[in-house]
DNA sequence: CAAATATTCAATTGATTGCTTGAATAAACT
DNA sequence: AGTTTATTCAAGCAATCAATTGAATATTTG
């Protein structure tokens, strides 16, 4: 094989595999895939897309290895392939959030309008026992893996159900990652009722990968 | 802000980067200067396009702040803007290796057809006294970054230049990564001459990258 | 076996991306 | 100042990608 010739069949192969992550549709789809297994319809519904849209981008994702689908009843329940894959969107992610002025702006903006508190990082509340964690996401993601001692209330409940919360602790609410809003709308809601909280910057995911790096 | 909104925008902002990304060309671009600055004839050259075509890869990759540009006598210099941007690619290069089979079947086939022998590890040599580090890179990419220890001898000197090596030890060729095949070339050579030689299959960055870790 | 339902396919149209060519720019050297 | 040289720009054409629509498929459930 000509140099060349392994060269190209090397570095389309790769530029193939990166295209399934360059659309911004795809993205928002793995970054809900992580959190948890879904079906088309739900993808489709929670990435404000049509199904069949949504099942298009889904066969890309799939035809990349990204995602794979496994039937279970009338669903098609997709889910992210591998950690690996997981690494990668995050890497991609943060080099975004540092070196692209236009999602920095937009996350600025966003808390400004919403009056988000600035939040905290998980290696500084992790064994704070005057601090409770509190998972927003929907209980399938809750099920699926969360951090250790949280407690889940879905964001559609918390309403309800602040009750079950300690007045005493600092509740540190989480969701889904740097670009999900659960978490921001759970400390307005708890700042609103009286509690001190505050929004956990890393996902669910995050802290279970970086975990995984000192196993090695 | 709508919550739709916001979304649109960062993940079209994140999507935008990472199309620059999507390309093999522009892969080839930034493992080339993830080894040190280039001007663009050379880049052009050393990938094989023209050097337009080079010109309008780098200005997409400038544009993404992937690479910056710096002027120096008659020539402009490219170069990777941060590590981040490496360790992004490296994560793609990672997974694709894991995950894309043509990749896989590739590299194998390659390594095949060249007779190429098993390579090894960083942690397994870098403090084996019988073993001789050897970088056959070119200069410039020595002078920008290389291995402790290492001997610097670019492959198209390395046959006028044999003598340089120890006979007692084990030559450990590495070049620019695992898509490069100047240290299967050293190898192929020392083997005929009567050296015990393997390739190293990590380049200068990725253990660079991996001791930044440990810093942290 | 038939009906219902979730998902995928196929075809179309418009938008974006990629490469080539030849000209234009701009800095540096004489 | 004029010339050289490296790089970029602009225009054009081909190829690829994206969203929509409506139909087709396949599996479950009755």
């Amino acid at each position: 094989m000509e140099k060349r010739i392994y060269k190209d069949a090397i570095y389309s192969a790769i530029a193939g595999m990166t295209k399934a992550f360059s659309h911004a549709n795809r993205l928002e789809i793995l970054d809900l895939l992580a959190n948890g297994e879904k079906t088309v319809e739900q993808i489709a519904t929670q990435t404000a897309v049509s199904v069949a849209n949504a099942s298009q981008h889904l066969q890309i994702l799939k035809y990349a290895r990204l995602v794979n689908a496994r039937r279970q009843g009338t669903s098609i329940y997709y889910g992210l392939s591998s950690k690996k894959a997981y690494t990668a969107w995050k890497a991609l992610r943060d080099l975004a959030i540092d070196l692209e002025p236009e999602v920095q702006r937009t996350m600025d903006q966003y808390r400004l309008e919403t009056n988000s508190y600035p939040g905290c990082h998980f290696d500084e509340i992790h064994q704070d026992t005057a601090a409770q964690l509190l998972d927003v996401r929907p209980v399938e993601e809750f099920a699926a893996g969360h951090l250790n001692n949280a407690l889940s209330i879905p964001i559609l409940e918390l309403s309800e159900r602040l009750a079950e919360l300690p007045r005493n602790k600092t509740i540190i609410a989480y969701c889904r990652g740097p670009f999900c809003t659960y978490a921001d709308e759970a400390v307005a809601l708890l700042k609103a009722n009286g509690y001190k909280a505050l929004r956990l910057e890393e996902s669910y995911l995050d802290i279970n990968l970086q975990e995984d790096q000192w196993k090695n």
